[in-house]
DNA sequence: AGCACGCCGACT
DNA sequence: GTCGGCGTGCTC
């Protein structure tokens, strides 16, 4: 087959390689492009892919191959190969790495399985521009129903879908919704099984006609045939990989359907920004509401115009809302982002506040478990009687968590029956006239409807984050208006925010012309890239010494360029599970043309020890 | 990443 | 003397 006698090969590990290796005579007409081989790589075993096929070496004694894993077939075909080096460049990882995770995890490192053995010709690319578009339906059986239209049209014409969901919750209720295809559907759970997941993976790759339905890395599934990629729910971050390679799933659905000439749909309520900028500029179709059912009412408190400490958490106009509502037996959902009874527990003698030992925040105080916890690590204390610091018994919390609503609430309307929803719920309390709910929620939002829903500190909303802010809260606000009957009413100091306004008007267009605007104004992605370079460490001062360091490497190498590079800064939360977090950011024009001189960079700064440092394109 | 090599401090 | 800490460098 081929007359080659040096096989390039990378490894699923940090170093870019390529490494050569002889081919014996045994192997010379199986050896093929894209192939799991199993070889001696620094003394150990382990399993490398082929990615080049020569005759020279520059390198004297080579060391052989020692066994082709996946005769036949290759586990990677020349889209996967494509696809890896596309990664590696703009996430930052070796091409090994980009390979490594486009696999089933059995196929993986040390696993051994053989893949059955399967006609190599894959489809060849057809030159068809893929179609794109988003999808923002605010009703969902509409918006099933529109997408299960999308899904029969690919089925009929023997061509597979795949759909993408953020997390267990969104997968759960698509599977639902797809039980009608049960018999065509391949579902990529959670809790990995091995076995069953290649066998899904191997099906998905030789058969048309399937639904695969999973979370981020399903994406790389290579699916055969593909004619329609799904992304629900596209906002959520959780698409984004926290662990390098820190791939984001939204980009690589975009480069998987350029590969197969698939049409996209994206499905969201509030897109990401930058979804809303390419749809933009490249005039993709936007699909609004066909059918937008009963108008819901927004309602505005101007807390400035509320000052009196007993009122500013439930205003009076709110409680008269309420109080309309328990009277006509309707539903009350209250929206508060805060767990826990109280924010913060102060010794009101010398000033000490409890804080959690392993990160740099303050334990919360919660009521139902009569335990101080950490809202970041597992951290989990008794609650002092006296001061640790002084020894007085003036130990006093202050801030409200949900908890101490709940008891707020129990006061003001204590004929109600009041419920509560967190992350630890396991069921929405349906029952109950009022509830009291965090973020968690939102992953019922198709469950629940409520009469009266009210956000009781959207400022302090608007505040928890960065550049993203406006756009988490135009999310939040818009997904909590889907799970509202009659009126959604937001208590804030900025009543004149257009972001309020285009919630109420669901004007997606202005919003998104209005935080385009702002970002181009300052900016902010997607007019500029940034790139984030993270330290972290048990050490604090080894930290500020390295990044300080990387900091001065980083403007030295780029003096008289159009780079900005900040000074480093600590994290949002600066210390977290005992380590230290420091940033530097940088920004720029085109941040993947900046990557190979900011590894060097990197590489040359001396590392102190315990030091580690990733970095990623925001 | 993971492992060998090599260089300095405290111990049977 | 040597055991073992961990910084450094390499992997075809």
């Amino acid at each position: 087959m081929t007359s080659a006698k040096i096989a390039k090969i990378v490894f699923g590990l940090p170093v870019e390689g390529p490494f050569d290796y002889s081919i014996g005579e045994q192997f010379k007409d199986k050896i093929a492009l894209g192939q799991r081989v199993k070889v001696m790589f620094n003394r150990r075993m382990a399993i490398g892919y082929v990615v080049g096929l020569d005759n020279k070496s520059d390198f004297p004694n080579l060391n052989p191959i020692l066994e082709i894993l996946d005769e036949g077939s290759p586990a990677l075909d020349l889209a996967a190969r494509d696809l890896a080096k596309k990664i590696s460049e703009q996430f930052g990882c070796s091409l090994g790495e980009a390979m490594e995770i486009q696999l089933p995890p059995a196929l993986r490192k040390k696993s051994f399985y053989d893949l059955p053995v399967i006609s190599p010709a894959l489809n060849p690319t057809r030159f068809r521009v893929s179609t794109r578009s988003i999808l923002c339906e605010t009703d969902r059986s509409t918006c099933w129903s529109i997408l299960k239209e999308k899904i029969k049209i690919n089925i009929d014409q023997k061509k597979s879908v795949l759909i993408l969901a953020p997390d267990t919750y969104v997968l759960q209720n698509a599977l639902k919704e797809l039980k009608e295809f049960k018999s065509i559907l391949l579902v990529f759970k959670k809790p990995v099984t091995a076995k069953k997941d290649l066998n899904g993976w191997v099906t998905a790759r030789t058969e048309p006609g399937h639904i695969i339905l999973g979370t981020r890395s399903t994406v790389f599934t290579p699916v055969k045939d593909l004619g329609l990629i799904i992304m629900l729910d596209e906002e959520n971050t959780s698409y984004k990989e926290e662990q390098p390679p820190h791939y984001h799933t939204r980009q690589v659905v975009l480069w998987q359907s350029d590969s197969h000439g698939c049409e996209v749909t994206f499905v969201s309520i509030a897109p990401s920004v930058e979804l809303w900028y390419l749809a933009h500029k490249d005039q993709w179709t936007i699909d609004f509401p066909r059918n937008a059912g009963h108008p819901v009412q927004m309602k505005l408190v101007d807390q400035s115009n509320y000052k009196r400490r007993y009122d500013n958490l439930i205003s009076y106009p709110l409680q008269n809302e309420i109080n309309a509502v328990l009277k006509n037996n309707g539903k009350i959902l209250l929206f508060m982002n805060r767990r826990g009874f109280a924010l913060a527990t102060r010794c009101n003698h010398c000033g000490f506040t409890l804080k959690c030992p392993r990160c740099a925040v303050n334990l919360t105080y919660m009521y139902s478990q009569k335990k101080m916890s950490c809202r970041f690590c597992s951290h989990k204390e008794e609650i002092p009687k006296i001061c640790p610091s002084c020894g007085s018994d003036y130990m006093r919390s202050t801030g409200t968590g949900v908890e101490k609503l709940q008891s707020t609430i129990a006061m003001l309307f204590p004929t109600a029956k009041i419920g509560y929803f967190d992350k630890e719920s396991e069921s929405y309390p349906t029952d109950k006239d009022i509830v009291i709910a965090t973020q968690a929620v939102l992953r019922w939002k198709d469950q629940i409807k409520a009469d009266l829903t009210a956000v009781l500190d959207l400022d302090a909303e608007l505040n928890r984050f960065d550049h993203t802010s406006s756009h988490k809260v135009f999310s939040l606000l818009m997904n909590l208006r889907q799970m509202t009957k009659e009126a959604l009413c937001v208590q804030t100091h900025m009543p004149g925010n257009y972001l309020i306004a285009c919630v109420g008007k669901m004007d997606w267009g202005t919003f998104y012309q209005q935080e385009l605007l702002q970002r181009k104004e300052l900016n902010f992605p997607p007019y500029k890239d940034f790139v984030s370079i993270g330290l972290r460490g048990l050490n604090e001062d080894h930290i500020l010494k390295q990044s300080a360091a990387v900091c001065e490497g980083l403007k030295r190498a780029f003096e008289g360029k159009d780079v900005e590079v900040f000074e480093p800064q600590p994290d949002l939360v600066p210390k977290l599970r005992d380590q230290y977090r420091y940033t530097i950011m940088l920004r720029t024009e085109n941040a993947v043309a900046l990557l190979h001189d900011i590894k060097n960079v990197l590489r040359s700064v001396k590392h102190s020890r315990g030091v580690t440092m990733s970095w990623e394109i925001i």
